[in-house]
DNA sequence: TATACTTGTGAGCAATTGATCACTTTTTGT
DNA sequence: ACAAAAAGTGATCAATTGCTCACAAGTATA
């Protein structure tokens, strides 16, 4: 007991991201927090304001952990089309193993109830867009992509396809292999930007 | 007052899209439900035993709305490509006027709090997917849409697809205009699917 | 060791909200 | 017109839950 702020303050976050992860938004209740994390209720409102602002540092803290396992393919050095398919492929592992992530991103709840979680959303969402534009672009500098395409109307699309099937898999509650879906959806994405496709 | 159970039921599933197409499904609480329509709140329990049947009967109102509005392109006598193609223009049309269905649609709330909401979702999802899936052998067989597809997990990404986008559109505010966006997602849509692409 | 600061807690408030019930009003069937 | 059924309502309950507060325990600093 008494452990340093920043520590409860991850202690915290994790609690919320499991807790979302298992039983959904809504059974988040600060009193679950605490006894998952072996505190008193009244504990966690020592370390976060509001129960509205644990859910932001939640979500910016998994948005972050997202774009550190993403970085690689937004950078790399190989050819756009190979790094956007390794990035399918990562973003689905990287869900799949953190299904915290969907719970909060696809939350009605958060977004009607807080304009702050409503911006660290949609930063995140506007972040991924960008980064996918980009490579987009690359790819048609290159060739291996169609020139006809609008490089920011089909990153979006693409993020729409990927949100879609993952919403999709944490509607149905987790009840099939995300990371499996990464080949057929890679295939539709290729089929629909590639220039051979 | 006085009215007969059947209007009252549906006065109360309008409210309810209604009210949570503005605000939110959070704020649907049985009392709003109660205002909007001009009764007190327990009579809303004359005729929706709990509140949870209320969604379901709301779901499942307005997703048979949905399928009276497409049903003409999912059995329509045209080319498989161009009734698909006006598949998704109506369904943006439709979802931009009927705000109320995403929102019930994509609320984590719903899913995690009932089985039978699951089960309606799963049902209107499942459906739609189904006749996509039907439209694209369909289109095969005229030799319109690439032989390589898998009818099945190609319809599931067409539905993911517009499922992001609409989703999107949703946790966003409905703050662009949906229908607008028909003729891009269609352009990727046709370049992932059809021969020519 | 003494002092100040941080972390932790039990008790409990205030607001929300789904649901019940006894009772009244309205509608319906004969 | 009259009795039965249906629809409507005010009062109220029980449970949930975010959050506050006075106070205790632990930790760091001088």
């Amino acid at each position: 007991m008494g452990k340093p702020s920043e520590q409860r303050k991850q202690e915290i976050i994790d609690a919320t991201l499991d807790l979302a992860a298992n039983l959904g938004v809504k059974k988040v209740t600060t009193q679950a927090i605490a006894d998952h994390v072996g505190i008193a209720q009244p504990t966690v409102f020592r370390h976060f304001k509001t129960r509205d602002a644990i859910f932001v540092a939640a979500i910016s803290s998994i948005g972050e952990g997202l774009f550190r396992n993403l970085a690689a393919f937004f950078s790399g050095t190989g050819p756009a089309d190979e790094r956007l398919h390794q990035l399918v492929r990562a973003q689905l592992r990287f869900i799949s193993q953190n299904r915290g992530l969907p719970r909060l991103l696809f939350s009605d709840r958060l977004h009607l109830e807080s304009p702050l979680l409503k911006q660290a959303v949609q930063k995140i969402m506007n972040g991924y867009t960008q980064q996918v534009s980009r490579m987009i672009r690359e790819g048609q500098a290159a060739g291996l992509m169609r020139q006809s395409l609008d490089a920011d109307e089909s990153a979006w699309l693409v993020a729409a396809l990927i949100q879609g099937l993952v919403m999709r898999w944490s509607i149905f509650d987790f009840d099939f292999d995300l990371a499996a879906e990464a080949e057929p959806l890679w295939g539709f994405i290729a089929a629909a930007l590639l220039v051979d496709g």
